[in-house]
DNA sequence: CTAAGTGCAAAATGTTTGCATACTT
DNA sequence: AAGTATGCAAACATTTTGCACTTAG
């Protein structure tokens, strides 16, 4: 595999260490410069969206996109996630906005289902389950 | 089912019309202000916007978010496919990009995970499942 | 007559880009 | 030294919003 990483700069350590401190968490290109200006650590937001864009191309971390208007979510992986047969299915509540990520295997009753009765191969990492979540059901 | 539609406007008609005409196709909002400023026909944009949200809100069509960047696609897929109380659920091939129709009783049990297992209220109008489909899997 | 929808232009949002400077190797 | 990354600010594209006006029921 060609890596797209050429140099190792402060900017992609930082930024690769905190994703994987919050690895299981969906972060914005936002939520990183803000945890970075509150830390008072100093980073550009085009190197941000730049070094995202490079591990994702590199495989380390996954880009979700929710909605069109929403922020991209990016999830730490680490670079042996595939092996691990670890999938986590999304939840996004059309209410709140909340953005639930489950990393169950009883959902793979699902991608059962749709394969085995519809011969359909369910892509986990596109798919996003639209609804409504427990806290504003309750009104 | 309370429909988010009030009134019957001109612009809503000319609309839906258009989607259906050319159902089957992804759709942007840029795509459908072009059509109609090139027919000649007056609509703002915002009234684009909004009344495909109201669409999608109805069920008539869906929308779908390929990107963050690229604007949200858009396809008619018509309201008799949920006309009996039947809703349906969709599968959007990745690679033909073809739409397939399931019916609910079959995928009741997704609903129900998730609602047992996570109090999460799956709407299905908005649901779309991502994967590959049979033809496309054959090669 | 009233509630809902429209259209415009302006704002908001998230992301990308040009370019001069700084850093890695 | 050469090639790459950074940071800023400006550019960008898409979508949303405020508000006065129009229209459907």
């Amino acid at each position: 595999m060609d890596s797209h990483i050429k140099y190792k700069t402060r900017q992609r350590e930082i930024l690769l260490k905190y994703l994987e401190s919050v690895s299981g968490k969906h972060i914005t290109a936002g939520d990183v410069c803000e945890f970075f200006r509150e830390q008072g650590v100093s980073i550009g937001q085009a190197t941000v969206y730049r070094q995202l864009e490079n591990l994702v191309d590199d495989g380390v971390v996954n880009k979700y996109n929710i909605d069109s208007n929403s922020p991209a979510c990016f999830e730490y992986i680490g670079s042996d996630c595939h092996a691990g047969g670890q999938v986590c299915f999304h939840c996004k509540c059309e209410k709140c906005g909340k953005l639930i990520h489950l990393h169950c295997d009883e959902l793979a009753c699902i991608s059962d289902h749709l394969y085995k009765e519809h011969r359909f191969r369910l892509d986990p990492l596109r798919t996003v389950f639209y609804g409504i979540c427990e806290d504003c059901a309750e009104e």
